[in-house]
DNA sequence: CAACTCACATACAGTCTGCATGTTTCCTTT
DNA sequence: AAAGGAAACATGCAGACTGTATGTGAGTTG
């Protein structure tokens, strides 16, 4: 049968990248990426296994269009939400909440927090990380300590640390734990770090 | 041929079990799990397909096993070295400590933070290490924090994040970061907590 | 020592991934 | 605008892997 609209070979394209990565993105919220078979993927989409491996080097790199999309829609939602206008310390907190409701989102703690790092790596993880959000994060937490003396502490150590913990946070409360209970106690790991460490332990075993 | 030694049934199973359990470990080590065949693991183990799947429900039951036994080994390096004898601060630094070293041993932050979760899930992990080490961390932060004001924040939810933070710092050393400058990130994170958040937020969006 | 259980070994079915090779659709060039 | 080529797919296939079913011999027990 014949088309409804000739399509131009970049419009074919993007139609069906963009058909690959929806699908995929469902069912590997659904099911994880091990137990997701191309066959179904191709299904849900409405192409062929040829299609896939002609626009996919292989399974691992739609997983990884998959990972960044996801990524890059998140740092819009952090990044409208905590705007240059705030302050520092407005903007960290701000943009923590932030976080965390984005990360509610079914399926993106999954992606981006489970098999993310076991399929791509923490390597290729931290890469997409630090391209989309990360970024932020440091220079919040930076600009937030800027009345403390920071001359001992490794922000950008520091800045990974934080991150994981937020990460955690929304694992926890994407697996029902208490939303509250971890924004509290995200508070109170942020504020101890922005006047706490009175106390400057530099030489030690 | 004849066998060696005559051995009883239960020293056959242990010495298959622990044959099966010491090369899947060093495979998916190197490989990772989904990259790790069984029978590439049965014949570094020297035996068959069908010992496994007697001893093992299934591939993955294989690796529960493995993981295991990895946190185990961890949890008694670490209360070697945060003995009862030191103060609740002490413990808790030094177990620190002991854990980012344990750490270093090649092959058990891929195992545990990021093969475990993604494999086994975080809702098993999470239970893996309450049954060894998360315990010994919350009632070390618990005591540490006798001198703040604690009513205000879930210790258990605080327990988790400061955890991860834990988890972060070995997986970025293991990378290659910078240990010393990760040990004094976690300890700006914790001295922030033990005397800082005299700023009481208690009510707020 | 006979019945029985346990600890494996072997064979097999179903499925999956990636590639190699066709076929159709678009684009360019003359 | 016809032709040639390239891009975007579709199809068929080879190799590999997982889990199971069934067979066998060594240990155990009444």
């Amino acid at each position: 049968m014949q088309r409804e609209t000739r399509r131009s070979n970049k419009e074919r394209t993007e139609a069906t990248r963009a058909a690959l990565i929806e699908a995929a993105r469902r069912l590997f919220v659904e099911r994880g990426y091990a137990e997701t078979a191309t066959p179904d993927i191709v299904a849900a989409a409405g192409v062929t296994r040829g299609a896939l491996y002609h626009h996919f080097a292989d399974k691992q790199a739609l997983f990884r269009a998959v990972v960044e999309q996801e990524a890059a829609t998140i740092a819009v939602e952090i990044e409208r939400r905590a705007p240059a206008t705030l302050s520092a310390a407005e903007a960290l907190l701000a943009g923590g909440d932030a976080y965390l409701d984005a990360m509610r989102e079914p399926g993106r703690t999954r992606l981006l927090l489970l098999d993310g790092p076991a399929v791509l790596g923490r390597e290729e993880m931290d890469a997409i990380d630090e391209r989309h959000g990360n970024r932020t994060l440091r220079e919040g937490l930076v600009a937030a300590m800027r009345r403390r003396d920071i001359s001992n502490v490794p922000v950008d150590a520091l800045t990974v640390l934080v991150g994981a913990a937020f990460d955690r946070a929304a694992l926890a409360i994407d697996r029902g734990g208490d939303r509250d209970a971890f924004r509290l106690a995200m508070r109170a790991l942020i504020e101890g770090l922005l006047d706490g460490g009175t106390r400057a332990h530099d030489g030690d075993g």
